[in-house]
DNA sequence: CCAAATACTTAATATATTAAATATTAACCA
DNA sequence: TGGTTAATATTTAATATATTAAGTATTTGG
């Protein structure tokens, strides 16, 4: 997996092998990551619209109608109509999604914090830190790529 | 784009942020950037199978597939035959592919160093010791998430 | 009331996976 | 040697995630 010592590569491999190994323990309740990371956005911030997640997860509107037609599909979520807004109905985690939200958000929370125990308090922050000025360089620096 | 400061959604952010600026880059030749990394590897390792291609890239074959379908519809790669295992072609870059590739890589290259001198050499090996610490907690614990 | 904005969906395409099919090569053994 | 079997290389099919472009429905501002 790794390959060279360059910062950006780093990164590249760590956040891949970061994803893998988070998918790889959902998939064994049947969820991908970004069907988890739906739940987690609805059970932290509450029931919202479609285009309200799209905004919180900084992705697309289609996508989001995909992700929510297989949950639904699950009986994960349930798209509850909106006498406000005939527009947009509302997401909401049905008993079933909430149940199965508590039970992975505990076990992946476990395995983070394990994993990022390996650091100290200080090297995490270092970490934060480094990681936050590149992310700003490289928006910096957009119309050079 | 950036929302906490816990390391696990730094790496998230900054490698999409990265991935982002770098795909938008590239879009403006009509390349994508797995294809460009098909380009990369042909053109660091010479000419190849598309098994050998599978696992330079860490992908899957069928993956391979699609796009050297697509790159070879660009006319940037070819197919040749191979004598000795007729099971697998080897891919080339073709003259417009080469040209295509150091024209890119250059400036890849030269925004990804321009992106990296906003940290010091120090924090840059500091950067890749801390991500490559956590990619192994990773692989450690793979069985825990 | 009508134009513009907003919310969502649909269609087309790219990337990526697993599972299964095909083709070829290599290995073994009777 | 010859033939079956196992391994390797690629492709196809089905599915998930993600995008852009375009279409529909509803709301809102003037």
């Amino acid at each position: 997996m790794q390959q060279k010592t360059e910062p950006d590569h780093a990164i590249m491999c760590t956040h891949r092998t970061l994803v893998k190994s988070r998918a790889r323990g959902l998939a064994k309740a049947g969820l991908s990551l970004p069907q988890f990371e739906v739940l987690r956005v609805i059970s932290a911030k509450g029931p919202m619209s479609m285009s309200a997640l799209s905004r919180e997860m900084v992705v697309t509107p289609p996508n989001i109608t995909g992700l929510i037609d297989r949950l639904e599909k699950q009986s994960l979520v349930s798209r509850v109509a909106n006498a406000n807004d005939r527009r947009a109905s509302i997401i909401e985690l049905t008993e079933a999604g909430k149940n199965l939200y508590d039970i992975l958000a505990k076990r992946q929370r476990v395995f983070l914090q394990n994993v990022l125990n390996v650091l100290t308090p200080d090297e995490q922050e270092t970490l934060s830190t480094l990681l936050s000025k590149l992310r700003a360089e490289i928006l910096r620096r957009e119309s050079e790529a």
